[in-house]
DNA sequence: GATGAATGAGATTTCATTCAT
DNA sequence: GATGAATGAAATCTCATTCAT
């Protein structure tokens, strides 16, 4: 593509439409206002020490009001969880379908796209919820390993793995569970800044790259 | 009395009676067993989720009994996994102290210990514990960094690293939660036998012997 | 719209709906409602015997509903005697402002005042609560003393006991807790109503009398 | 009786018998013990707060032994305060029996006992505690009315304002709870002194006096 | 007789859920 | 659709009473 096309392509007029949006879209408006509020207070809270008060007060809505877009505290525990998951799902999806050039360095974009997108934003917040309290929740305990888990541990980073053990990049590994060890680290790094960086914090950027360093190091070939 | 006498006195054979422990002993006895009832309870359900009816049915005692023994519920919760981890603490401690020979047969042996100990034991569910409720109770995540964290990221494998290091055996390292980056995989293991085993079970075997080649490659000087 | 259009707008009549009072005034006035019952039920059962079931039940409301205008048991005690006490200390406020003529007859008005209001009344359950409870509720036993016996002891009938002396209607008297000594024998006959009047019952009106002759001689001047 | 006389009077030895009382003694010094703690703590915190616990513990024996003399916490308030009336109601008795002399001296007498006994001693916790809790038990509002109001009111002083008032020493009185009257303001100064005697101390001696002024000015025949 | 661990009924309080306005 | 007052089931915790030692 040369400059003279670049600069002819103009990408239409985005219109903020601010006034009345559609019934529908309104409602799914605040649905989402909802479930912000809602992950807000779980990730703060816990499940069961949120109260429905909590989430209303958040939304600033009323707390009858969160029954009109979801049944019960379950439900919106789950609807939140899973509202927060499908876009992280759809990009691990997406991200693993380019299998070419260096083995090492797709693997380490893949980890470093888990540090900036999980480590360092909310989603480390779903991790911990789902960890603890996905044995009550059957639910979203599946819906986490089907959207999140399997992807990770049959796809992505496991499909990067056995494409470095192919072209002869890693040494052979048959591990099924793989891709926890790779990004295991990552996952505490996680559930670390949430309970205890306060008292002993990490540095995510050097962390990340012995994180690294170790796991490139310990899969390459010898 | 003379001494003569004295000397002629001999003190009855102490027979030791296995059926009327003392009363301090079966204090201590009624404790642990209303400390065990509580990790299992804790273990299936969670701080909030668990009652005090669930604990006391467990050990099979009135729900007012386990108040004898601790004063809140939350008295019970700090009580129980504190009194789990102390053993764990001292072994740790004891764990680090000699250093001789291959740091890669000491890092794995050390690995090892964490498998056996507490992924494959009952400690995974303290770690999960923790990290499910250490947010809302300050004194356990403290502790469970005093007697745990620290020990791992300051102690035992920092120092099995720095060893290797200094003999040439591992690749040059600075990094303080090193620690973390080879105990993660193991952790993350644990989290995963307790929410996601029965979906799609890992082999503990495998698993560990897999963590430690990629590891240990992933340390070693080249 | 035009001006002249405005102009014509009338705001349609304020008819006084009865039925259906506004959100404020329909939330006072079931508060007042649960300080009723409690009122009762505490003069019935003392603080620590009442439950929170009997004030429910008294007042035909659900135990929560309670919770939604008092935050515990103890507040409702402090709100319903307190609220209960408002209007005496307003009324006792007024009533000692205009001094002339006899100081006899502004003395017997009080003390009629008081067996028409306190001792005839509910309001000497009050007293008797206050008496009971006062050592376990500093705030009652201060708010008690601020709004009642402050008044009675340094305004009221303290002022006209003074005003008498004064005027040399009565004999000199120097005594802060005179009006105790006067009010006293009223006091008493509040709580054997409470107490002993079903095996013994003061006839009040004959009591007032003696008591007011017995306590104006008493103070008069010779 | 001469000075003579009154040298020759030896009181017989008392002679302390430290060694084992009889087990009747025993068992009755025992319980007077376990009363003693009862009447401190219920004075303290009243019938409902106290505890069996604090009973045992001010008495410095377990609780399980309270049951041995009390057959329940009732029975034990009851025994409490029934046994510390006896010696009350008893000196009342016989302090009514020689009408001699001054009526004004006798009466002034019998308030000056009260003040000295009851309100300047322990008992006025008893009063206190029978205003209290008096309504639920009516056996204790029956006891302390038979021992001690009827005679207040059908004896002791009742019996003084009569004599003087055949004298001609008092006014005609028909009142039959004219020591109601009389005793009021002793009554209310003893529950002053435990409910608001911190906030503003009642000095008991020019109380007494002023109070003594006032009724026996109030009840003399002019 | 004395103990104090154990009991379990009953109290206070919370909070998910409903529903009249 | 939105509200928030009302509900009542269920939780924590207390404590009078019992009873084995």
């Amino acid at each position: 593509m040369t400059n003279a096309q670049k600069k002819l392509q103009i990408a239409p007029l985005k219109i903020a439409e601010e006034n009345t949006p559609s019934p529908i879209d309104r409602k799914e408006l605040r649905r989402n206002e909802v479930i912000d509020a809602a992950i807000a207070v779980f990730a703060r809270e816990g499940f069961a020490q949120a109260t429905m008060d909590d989430v209303a007060r958040e939304a600033s809505i009323a707390k009858g009001t969160v029954y009109l877009y979801f049944k019960s505290k379950e439900d919106l525990f789950r609807g939140a969880i899973e509202s927060r998951l499908v876009p992280v799902a759809e990009r691990a999806e997406a991200s693993a379908t380019d299998l070419s050039g260096s083995a090492t360095d797709l693997l380490q974009n893949h980890i470093r796209w888990a540090y900036e997108h999980i480590i360092a934003g909310d989603l480390k917040h779903i991790l911990r919820l789902v960890i603890a309290e996905g044995p009550r929740f059957p639910e979203i305990r599946q819906f986490y390993y089907d959207n999140v888990l399997k992807r990770l541990t049959t796809g992505a980073i496991s499909t990067i793995i056995d494409y470095g053990v192919e072209r002869g990049e890693f040494a052979p590994i048959s591990q099924d569970k793989i891709a926890l060890i790779v990004m295991g680290p990552a996952m505490i790094a996680g559930m670390w800044k949430i309970v205890w960086d306060d008292l002993d914090p990490i540095d995510l950027d050097t962390y990340f790259q012995t994180h690294v360093e170790v796991i490139i190091n310990g899969v390459l070939a010898k």
